[in-house]
DNA sequence: TTATAATATAATGATTTTTTTATTGATCCG
DNA sequence: CGGATCAATAAAAAAATCATTATATTATAA
């Protein structure tokens, strides 16, 4: 989940586009002749932004207007950086790892040829 | 800078690398050990992390001791959150695109065919 | 000094992503 | 209806990313 937002925001035209849709709605044919790429382009990248939740798009006549979901994308930052600063323990999406994590005592790990942490 | 930091995590091996080091700083070979991947394939993500400057790290010995950059994390969203909210206009980086931004007259804008928006 | 452990790097192949080109489905207007 | 505009989709080509395998480097240990 955090995952696919990333991925969404983590390309330059994607990106871009998510900058003119805070800016206002934008129709794709607006998008096209601002951005000035191809149509087909657009409307991928659109999908993906679709995708991952952070564009929304309603039908007016033959156009389709796109806006930011700016809730989403706020939410979700918020929510990145909780899950960043939650422990790891009692996550059980970590479960596994967690057993492996290399116990510290004191300066010390557990493991073999360790050197002072 | 946003694009990279984001690409970054935009990857699920990357972000449990992330995760992980969020929980406490680990070396090369933990990461190995904790998340069961071959070791080449830790050192070339951990490249990419570092080149976004989200994770640091120092050796100790034969060890790199990585740690999460939770600082630059934290810091890179804030600014995000601020890049999107900010106008458009008198941003350079936008310049290009901003005169080519649909003008909207009341509800209409002023494209050729250009329906209520 | 020889061997081993930790890590980085290079090279290859596989997979995924991105862009382009072409086509199709609607909707609007004359 | 017939032509034009807006936009989605499909197919193909190009580019980038990811994982694996093999090799190199450095530091420690025997």
């Amino acid at each position: 989940m955090f995952e696919i937002v990333f991925k969404a925001l983590g390309e330059p035209t994607r990106l871009k586009i998510i900058k003119l849709l805070a800016e206002r709605e934008l129709c794709v044919c607006d998008l096209e002749e601002v951005m000035q790429i191809s149509q087909p382009r657009i409307s991928q990248h659109l999908k993906v932004l679709k995708h991952a939740g952070l564009v929304n798009e309603r039908k007016e006549g033959q156009r389709n207007i796109c806006s930011l979901n700016r809730d989403l994308l706020f939410n979700i930052i918020e929510d990145f950086q909780q899950y960043i600063d939650q422990p790891l323990e009692g996550m059980a999406e970590f479960s596994e790892e967690y057993t492996r994590l290399p116990e510290v005592v004191g300066d010390y790990c557990e493991k073999k040829n360790c050197g002072k942490l």
